[in-house]
DNA sequence: CTTTTGTTGTAAGCGTCGCTAACATTGCGA
DNA sequence: TCGCAATGTTAGCGACGCTTACAACAAAAG
């Protein structure tokens, strides 16, 4: 798929990106060895450096493919919804299926510091930037008339809900807790309706 | 402070934590190396293995530290606070400020996975444990008479909805998104106020 | 068609890391 | 006092990210 023949490789940069990206599914980021990639490629270990600056690099390329294919779920998830609040659950759901079907590509996806957004790759900036507006606009459109101090804050709680419930559920941080009259589906369920619900 | 004189060093595996803890704060889990840790202490770089079974054991003691600390300010919280309701919202308060007062060590303690919680030490289990029931404690005592399920599932979002807020902004993810009329302290009140609200 | 140039590859090696094995020292309890 | 378990050391293995110096190749320039 990205092996042209003719010249050295073909095309290494793609190949590497998606052997990462294989990596990054199977085990999270911590998996990925360049020189694991470049021996499984039939390349010399110093090859990667020709396409990346460093493993962070390459890794910010995975992460930007999560943060693509995220956006992308979050328009189908709208553009099949039959109404904007009905929209709104769903581009949520698919936030929760790609963290829980794709666990190690999700933890890549925030696992790259951004804190200083210099030094990240445009790619990963763009791709991270999409996939929030796409969240962004399920909350405006469920709610037009909402003000947009209120929207970006109901966006960011709602964001953060979700997303702190993935993180303590990957974490293995709600095993002893979460038993007895809860199980995740239902609470899930409970996230759905109460975060996305009023202002 | 852990270096008792006479015996080879004294008491390695309590200078070990305190110099592992002290690295975590500055740099964050990534920053210890075993090698690093020994030589500062004046000791050989096997040394270390004589009290952990390996980088992990040792990190997991300083993030056992970190949930102990978690679990002391709750009860400082909860004790100070005139009635149930403010005693939650010091609670959640207090928790904040452990996340943003010390960054290293609150990605330390949710960095060593729990998920096969078997080959976790008891330390870290059980101080996780009781961290845990200091949450749960305040959201029932902020509303006794509601059920177990309602208490159980409140303190859940809660914690996801903080915890959430807290890694997309230490992560950078809200970098271009909380600008305009929000801020980092004004969305705290809103979570704040939302979150422990009503059921 | 040849030459030049820049891209993409390789070989070898540096420094660091976690971890292990074999051996030395020390203090405590029988 | 002596033996033993606990705690330390030296040396080294294999893997890692990354760099430097050099070689092959494709495509542009003459």
């Amino acid at each position: 798929m990205a092996t042209q023949r003719g010249y050295h490789h073909g095309d290494l940069r793609a190949a590497l990106i998606a052997a990462a990206a294989a990596a990054v599914e199977a085990g999270g980021p911590e998996a990925v060895s360049l020189r694991d990639l470049a021996q499984s490629l039939g390349v010399s270990t110093a090859a990667p450096y020709r396409h990346f600056l460093d493993r962070r690099a390459l890794l910010d390329e995975v992460a930007a493919l999560g943060f693509a294919e995220l956006a992308k779920a979050y328009q189908r998830a709208q553009a099949d919804a039959p109404d904007p609040q009905a929209a709104l659950r769903e581009t949520a759901k698919a936030y929760l299926t790609l963290a829980f079907g794709r666990p190690g590509l999700f933890r890549m996806m925030f696992a790259s510091d951004l804190v200083d957004a210099a030094d990240a790759p445009t790619s990963l900036l763009s791709a991270a930037r999409e996939a929030w507006e796409g969240l962004y606009h399920a909350v405006t459109a469920a709610d037009p008339q909402a003000d947009l101090a209120s929207v970006k804050r109901r966006t960011i709680t709602g964001w953060a809900t979700l997303h702190g419930f993935i993180t303590l559920v990957q974490g293995g941080r709600l095993k002893g807790f979460m038993t007895e009259p809860l199980s995740e589906a239902e609470l899930l369920e409970a996230i759905l309706d109460k975060t996305l619900g009023e202002g």
